[in-house]
DNA sequence: TAGTGGTCTAGACCACGTG
DNA sequence: ACGTGGTCTAGACCACTAG
């Protein structure tokens, strides 16, 4: 990306993190800004924009933009924090098991409906456990329409799905539904989770949905409860 | 609001929930509409980012704006859908009974810390049960920084404190970091709850940020796991 | 090649907060 | 009164998709 307004941000938000602009001080104006950066008011603002839609800034009309404390924002992550995309969910855990990889040519109605799919298509089921500190922790159920991914093989769900699915395949993931519930643990869970006495499963639906709105992939991502974190930054819908 | 783009937006809303503009479709092209609405694009183009933002199109570079099939995201509403600010999540239940409300003059570390206060200012406290079909089903714990909310009534807490802050104290509120833990019951929620058995606590912990970027509310919201649901949805930050 | 959305500009007027 | 951010305009050029 070579955008003035990607740069404009990235350059602010630079030196929000590094304290050259500390903390509840007040950013350059619009006006400012325009001259430091050589550019137009219009421009300015799409990048504070991005600055403010990502928590760095909050705008206040007749005042300025005011830096916010992001280190109140700074939490330890354990478990899962969110917004990051399924990229960092799915592929940063330290280790991986595949426990099934397979092409299912029959889904049964739950799939198909959770998939918006007719009884023709098929889906790669891909089951998989995450361990943390040597324990089974996470168990990941990932259904992919299989009109959108012609071949998967077992390393590459041992490693990483979605850089294979973006950089290899070039599929682009543009948006996703995530819906967060608790349930009692299926035999499945019991058997490949070291659930340790826990009572309760958090349960992650993903419905994940490509670049021309065609939904492609739905997840199932089952958390050992303590194990569980889930961190969300919500603006004011102006 | 009288913006000519949040006019075009809701106006285009309205088209995509009546059916008007069928799912999958292509809206007409920002020229178009430009036309249509006799305005400028730039301003067409706001009122677009908003439907996308809010997951009603997917833009698509040299092809259009796609309508996004909005019944795969209607779930049936049961304990907590997010995102609608915290007024939805508060107020809108059925029943609430008030077991505490008091200004706290020393308030504790632990709070002093959630809320970056100093030892001197003060805080109130509200305790407040949820019911839902005759059972106790949420815990909410309320702390307010007391410079920002001079008085408040056990009538105000049983009705909608959002209310009073927004409309009678003239508070805004602009953003909310959240952040979803799972916990076991404590005694208090075992005393204020019907807990039925169940052995987890969902926590929804809440801070609450004014226009200025101060923050002047934590929340806690502790839920019966059965009772609890979470969605969600996360574009891909571009 | 024509049409789409993405970026960028230079200017205008308005609503709001502070002095 | 002044400076701030919020809205709006009319135009330009670019990157991409499609026929």
């Amino acid at each position: 990306m070579t955008n003035k307004y990607q740069i404009i941000f990235n350059s602010i938000v630079d030196q929000i993190k590094s304290g050259e602009i500390p903390p509840n001080s007040l950013l350059p104006s619009e006006n400012e800004l325009k001259e430091q950066y050589d550019t137009s008011r219009e421009t300015i603002r799409k990048a504070l924009n991005l600055l403010a839609q990502n928590g760095y800034i909050q705008k206040v009309r007749g005042k300025g933009s005011i830096v916010i404390d992001i280190n109140k924002f700074d939490f330890p992550v354990s478990g899962l924090v969110s917004f990051k995309e399924l990229a960092d969910k799915m592929e940063k855990k330290p280790r991986t098991i595949v426990n099934e990889l397979s092409l299912i040519f029959k889904p049964d109605a739950y799939i198909r409906q959770q998939l918006q799919l007719s009884g023709k298509d098929q889906v790669w089921k891909i089951v998989r456990t995450r361990e943390i500190g040597g324990k089974k922790i996470i168990l990941d159920k990932d259904y992919l329409a299989a009109k959108y991914v012609p071949s998967i093989t077992e390393e590459i769900c041992a490693n990483s799905i979605y850089a294979y699915l973006e950089n290899e395949l070039n599929l682009k993931i543009s948006f996703a539904k995530k819906e967060i519930v608790v349930e009692e643990p299926t035999a499945e869970d019991r058997s490949f989770l070291d659930l340790e006495g826990f009572h309760n499963i958090v349960v992650i639906k993903n419905y994940v949905y490509l670049e021309d709105a065609s939904l492609f992939q739905y997840t199932e991502s089952r958390h050992r409860p303590d194990k569980f974190r889930f961190v969300d930054f919500a603006r004011r819908t102006q």
